[in-house]
DNA sequence: TATATTGTAATAGATAAATAGTACACTAGG
DNA sequence: CCTAGTGTACTATTTATCTATTACAATATA
């Protein structure tokens, strides 16, 4: 996988696996692939995997079970949360850097809109829900 | 100044200097403050302020007089393409997050109105332009 | 011609992050 | 009981970034 060397490859994994969890690609309750794995998909050091999951664990986003493996959350509700909170994360910092660029509030919601109508009649394959 | 210690400090310097840029804080061919006087307003070392500097230079958006300063490129055109490039950017990076968290085109659309709506009700004191 | 102010360069040290490698602890299954 | 597979811990090394410091080069001005 490519990292952006601008940002700690151990955040970057932190937010892939939020994704998995969001989108369901990783269900609550079900077990991750082993750190050694993890590392080899990524093409990661194990440590820095540890790292990237170690702290979700501090998060209750994952449970560790030593000697079986590491779980998501059975907790549903902590699933859904995680999501309205990157959500959220994402929104206030690009309203902030847009603001800071002096774009109006109009402006910000025209210019998404048509930056979705640009990439919608474009053909690469992305499909809308 | 604070700084995101998870990014770069030249970075985040660069970003201030390119919102100063296109909101005309700082005027096409404007004098910059120097840079030990950068280096002070930020709490960072001149040598911090210098890369950022520097990488500005080579991109075209500053030009340097030994001895003089640091200028602002006079090229006003330049500078909207700046503004541009750095919106898209902030699209480009906000729409594939919310992709990769499987909102819709729709659902980042209401998505933004709603989180404007609820901070132009929220008695924070900023304008509209 | 001096002196102050500007940008620029170069060195050395400190810290965070990532890597490689080794070792240890717990669990399941033959 | 032993072995394979799991998470976890620790050390050592490398790289990028930031800092502190010193020095030098170019410009303006008293």
């Amino acid at each position: 996988m490519q990292f952006d060397d601008k940002v700690p490859i151990y955040l970057q994994i932190k937010r892939v696996i939020y994704q998995e969890m969001v989108t369901g690609q990783l269900k609550a309750g079900e077990q991750l692939p082993a750190v050694r794995q993890l590392a080899l998909n990524l093409t990661v050091n194990v440590n820095t995997v540890q790292r990237a999951l170690s702290e979700m664990i501090t998060e209750g986003v994952l449970t560790s079970k030593r000697g079986k493996g590491n779980f998501v959350t059975e907790d549903q509700q902590r699933i859904g949360a995680l999501k309205t909170q990157l959500v959220r994360a994402q929104l206030s910092s690009f309203y902030q850097a847009l603001r800071a660029l002096n774009l109006s509030d109009e402006e910000i919601i025209t210019s998404v809109q048509h930056y979705v109508q640009r990439r919608g009649s474009q053909d690469d394959g992305h499909v809308n829900d």
